[in-house]
RNA sequence: GCCGGUGUGAUGGAAUGGCAGACAUACAGGACUUAAAAUCCUGGGGCUGUAAAAAGCCGUGCGGGUUCGAGUCCCGCCACCGGCACCA
């Protein structure tokens, strides 16, 4: 790339960023809010100056983006793709009369900030606030039209202060099963049996939505805290990747199982992504079946009372109760312990007694080593491997309530303790891991469902057939046989048709600094709330942010802000990063306001579609909300669950938070290829190689492959795009052709060093080119590799639009004059003269077609967010315009309208000029381009008058005819048939029948 | 293993069941230039064919099907990407 400029882009938008935030262009007004004479909203809506009240505003439209973690890094090419896309839909609904609200703000509670102060002492707030103001530039670069008034920083105290107040909400209210929403604790109904206050304050504290438990939770030693469920992935965090470890702790919970039926019910009435559904129905894990409860064997030795002698089992095929052969307690089971006989009943094979030879003398010896020998297996060592089935026999008999079978009673861990009731009866012919577990340790196999087609082994057969073997269900087809069972079972007592669910209650807690402090302090070992008025509750600076030595977090340090006065002391767990995450979409509706979290009639207008927006679609909530995918389970399902408490508790308005979400796709680095090499240095192909990936190493991620016939790990080399050319299939190296090489996009990290920094790109090419860019590479919901030389694609056209419009004699001199005084630069564009050939003269046929097919286009691609044609739609028009010797001004105002919400600078910069140097007329006198009122294309400017028709024989292309627009169908058929070029494939055979696609095609079938 | 998504030129990608490859990138040729950059113009899926054309055939991961007509719809596979994964 030269250094000359295609167009001052630089100074352009500067300039443009200082009159939007001069003018407070994309400010948002609230109802009761007065609306200052010269804003432009007022002026395009005619409310000027006046107090607005809800009536009077027009229908809104809420666009968000999932705001970012301001991390050291700096912005990520990744971040600009989600926001162009809102900024466009806000820049064009603005334009179709919209009252648009468009935040941005910072999510900015995190691990980095206070890892950092670990290892400085420095306040995270220090580092955090220098990451905000670099991310606020570097958005602020973009030119989107956020309404900067309502920013919001989840650490501001003056933000957290309603995180707490939440936290609160969900504290003092309790999940009532009979109106299957939550409530004010206060309703809340105790048993009879409950006398004293203690007991009755037990129960009370037993029910909230927030409560306190001792349960095993993921202790993660490198980072200092516990992590809940959806943070560790495969036995290891997922911030860091560090190793995790079970460990029983006392933690504060929030009761969101309550709502899994609802947080899966409300899926249905919103317009997400199938796959985004698919994932929160799969987090949720919804499963139908039965309780059924199993009897243990016992002559009297083993001193169960009745209860205990009762084993719950949960299963989702209640019809193969008959083919259970044995049953399998989870190591952790309550029972597991009582069960246990004094010896061995009489002929139990060594095999059942257990993993350690050592211990098989008794069952409680066994079954002691067992649980020790679980216990230690990280969950990563039990997630990974093959999974070899473990397990050791009890010892001990239970009575399957069908049949009265006596059947052992396993321990083992592939039976989880938390879900479903931590118990399964094992039918090894119908599933897969208990038939592995039978096979193992010889245990029966017995077939009590056959398969509905001849030749399918019934062993290991685990969809629907009909029982068989099964006594009052034989003959039942699968679901019948459910039922039917389900049904007696009730009646014995026996067991029940039952729901579960594999989602958790969410952990949350944490041992850190940076987090918001829960508003609790905690008296002779019961919790108490904070009363509102003492909140925002602040964290004391430290000068350690570690935690103590003995586990405590870090809050555990600052005694003077843990030990109060009458003795009590403040709860010293902080808020996990997604608190500030869950509800910040609500803050951006009333962002200054000191007494609530959002006024009632903010919310209202903001968030119920119903009431305000009249007629006409409904869309409740944000009304359109776009982010990546990694939150797909975390963010959006906590902020569900409280939206879903909130609006229970009658403070928001709608079930749901956000109705229409778009996932963006990932941007990947550039293609990158790679070239395999033995030991020796030799070239190996890629095609001689398997499972090719990516290792890491010391050295960063290495690309390895195995080679097919040896097993050999060779090493990739990655080489240029030059050494390489395409071939029949795939890519070889140009100066050994018999040499396949890889080529891939990898996701941008530093460690491969394929991480494109915004900032290069916006100095080299500007903003518009930046978003134009974006949204040019493919539909957003795509995966797509980054190409810079696209870049300098998008750059070009802004570089033909701005010869479009302006004289190349006067930006020669512009540019020499810049030169000479670059500090003068602003006030130089005003020399900038329109081109000669922008005239004010009605436009013609041609120019007309141009305009409304580009309006069309754009119009129709912008409801179904697809920017990447209209900007070729754009670019089609340029293409156009460009052999245009005159250019009438309206037809080139009418473009920049289109342009705008793309490229809002050039667009801004080129309407000005065509304002002060053509004397335009805007379509609202006035009105800053930016609340200009979109365009209709008028139907009749692309009506043709004489149409190429393509025609076909036997559906094959043969010619392409012109024929008049009005001519008839029997006109256009005789054109066809003479066409020269269809004849031959004409003569001599039977016209069969002539489709004619009415000014679309024609097709002649032949015989 | 289960669920979801995606397979189209050298590349990113376009195509309400109706001219496959819009638009862009890369490439090649030309104009302008002392030269280069920038700009403008032209070309282009493959094969056969021809002096050049014309023309024909084949082409949207693979194999079938529906249809006058299929990248698009249906059935059966394959590959890649993402998610979940001992959830009974």
């Amino acid at each position: 790339m030269g250094n000359r400029k295609l167009y001052p882009f630089d100074i352009i938008e500067k300039k443009w960023h200082k009159v939007w935030e001069k003018r407070q262009s994309f400010r948002a007004w609230n109802p009761g809010e007065q609306i200052p004479e010269w804003h432009p909203f007022g002026k395009r809506h005619k409310l000027s100056g006046k107090i607005v009240d809800q009536k009077d505003l027009p229908p809104k439209f809420y666009v968000l983006d999932m705001f970012p973690y301001p991390s050291g890094a700096g912005l990520h090419v990744g971040h600009p793709e989600g926001y162009t896309a809102t900024d466009i839909i806000a820049r064009y609904k603005r334009a179709r009369g919209f009252h648009v609200l468009h935040p941005m703000g910072w999510d900015a509670f995190g691990l980095p900030a206070e890892q950092y102060a670990i290892k400085t002492g420095q306040h995270p707030k220090i580092t955090t606030e220098k990451n905000i103001a670099n991310f606020r530039r570097q958005i602020k670069a973009l030119g989107f039209s956020y309404d900067w008034s309502r920013e919001i920083d989840t650490t501001d105290p003056k933000y957290y202060k309603w995180t707490q107040w939440i936290f609160l909400q969900l504290y003092n209210s309790w999940f009532n099963p009979e109106t299957n929403k939550a409530e004010p604790i206060s309703t809340l109904k105790y048993p009879p049996e409950l006398k004293t206050e203690q007991e009755r304050r037990a129960y009370r504290d037993s029910k909230r939505l927030a409560y306190v438990a001792e349960m095993p939770v993921w202790w993660c030693e490198e980072l200092g805290t516990v992590l809940a469920n959806e943070e560790v992935i495969d036995g290891k965090s997922e911030v860091g990747g560090y190793p995790v470890v079970r460990k029983p702790m006392r933690q504060w919970m929030l009761r969101i199982t309550a709502y899994a039926e609802r947080l899966l019910q409300d899926l249905d009435t919103i317009e997400w992504s199938e796959s985004l559904k698919e994932m929160q129905r799969n987090w949720i894990g919804r499963s139908e079946g039965a309780e059924v409860i199993f009897e243990v064997v016992d002559d009297g030795s083993l001193n169960l009372s009745p209860e205990e002698r009762k084993i719950t089992v949960f299963t989702t095929r209640p019809d193969t109760l008959f083919g259970a052969t044995y049953m399998v307690l989870a190591p952790e089971h309550k029972l597991v312990d009582k069960i246990l006989p004094r010896s061995w009943p009489a002929g139990t094979p060594e095999l059942w007694k257990g993993i350690d030879p050592a211990s098989r003398s008794t069952p409680a010896q066994a079954v002691k080593a067992y649980k020790a020998f679980a216990a230690s297996k990280s969950d990563l060592e039990r997630t990974e491997l093959a999974r070899e089935k473990t397990g050791v026999f009890t010892g001990s008999f239970a009575i399957n309530p069908v049949n009265g079978e006596k059947i052992p009673i396993w321990i083992a861990d592939y039976v989880l303790a938390t879900y479903g009731t931590g118990a399964i009866m094992a039918v090894p012919a119908h599933d897969t891991r208990d038939l592995e577990f039978a096979r193992k340790f010889n245990l029966p196999i017995r077939v009590v469902v056959q398969p509905p087609k001849e030749g399918i082994d019934p062993v290991g057969f685990v969809d629907d057939g009909i029982s068989v073997n099964s006594g009052l269900i034989t003959g039942l087809p699968t679901p019948q046989a459910k039922q039917k069972i389900v049904e007696w079972l009730e009646q014995q007592g026996k067991g029940r048709k039952t729901v579960n669910y594999k989602l958790r209650d969410w952990l949350f807690s944490r041992q850190r600094y940076w987090g918001e402090p829960f508003p609790i302090i905690w008296k002779n070992g019961n919790h108490e709330p904070l009363p509102e008025s003492e909140l925002p509750l602040i964290p004391p600076p430290l000068d350690d942010y570690k935690p103590t030595p003995n586990g405590e977090p870090p809050l555990a340090r600052a005694k003077d802000w843990v030990n109060l006065p009458d003795g009590s002391t403040r709860e010293t767990n902080t808020m996990p990063q997604w608190a500030g995450s869950c509800w910040y979409y609500l803050r951006y509706l009333d962002a200054k306001n000191d007494r609530r979290f959002c006024s009632p009639e903010a919310e209202q207008y903001w968030m119920d579609g119903e009431k305000y927006q009249g007629k006409g679609k409904v869309c409740p909530g944000v009304d359109l909300y776009v982010g990546g995918t990694e939150h797909a389970v975390l963010h959006l399902l906590y902020a569900r669950f409280w939206h879903k408490v909130l609006y229970d508790l009658g403070y928001v308005s709608t079930p749901e938070p956000f109705y229409k979400l778009v996932n963006q796709g990932l941007i990947l680095g550039e293609t990158e290829y790679t070239v395999f090499t033995f030991p020796d240095g030799s070239y190996c192909s890629a095609s001689e190689l398997r499972d090719i990936g990516e290792e890491a190493t010391p050295h960063g991620p290495m690309m390895v492959g195995y080679h097919k016939k040896t097993g050999e790990k060779l090493y990739g080399k990655k080489v240029s795009e030059d050494e390489v050319e395409k071939s029949a299939d795939g890519f070889v190296l140009k100066t050994d052709k018999s040499i396949k090489v890889d080529a891939r996009s990898f996701k941008m990290s530093k460690s491969r060093g394929n991480v494109i920094n915004p900032d290069n790109i916006l100095e080299e090419y500007g903003a518009d080119a930046f978003r134009l860019y974006e949204m040019f590479m493919g539909p957003l919901e795509m995966v797509k590799p980054w190409s810079t030389r696209g870049v300098e694609g998008v750059y070009r056209f802004l570089g033909r639009v701005w010869r479009l419009f302006i004289d190349e004699k006067s930006q020669v001199e512009f540019e020499q004059s810049l030169t000479a005084n670059p500090e003068k630069a602003e006030r130089l564009l005003k020399n900038l003269k329109l081109s000669d050939s922008i005239k004010e003269v009605e436009p013609n046929a041609e120019q007309l077609k141009a305009l409304h097919s580009c309006i069309k286009k754009v119009t129709e691609d912008l409801e179904g967010m697809r920017f990447n044609t209209a900007i070729s739609a754009l670019m089609v028009f340029v293409n156009q315009a460009t052999t245009w010797e005159v250019k009438p001004v309206s037809v080139m105002r009418d473009f920049l309208i289109l342009l705008q919400p793309f490229a809002p600078h050039i667009a801004e910069e080129l309407w000005e000029k065509l304002l002060v140097q053509a004397g335009m007329k805007p379509v609202l006198e006035g009105v800053d381009l930016c609340y200009q009122p979109w365009l209709e294309y008028n139907p009749q400017m692309l009506v043709e008058e004489v149409l190429e028709i393509p025609v076909q024989v036997n559906g094959r292309l043969r010619d392409v005819v012109r024929i008049p627009a009005e001519a008839t169908q029997q006109e256009i058929e005789q054109v066809a048939l003479a066409s020269q070029k269809v004849k031959p494939f004409v003569e001599g055979k039977q016209i069969k029948k002539i489709i004619v696609v009415p000014k679309k095609l024609i097709n002649i079938v032949v015989g």
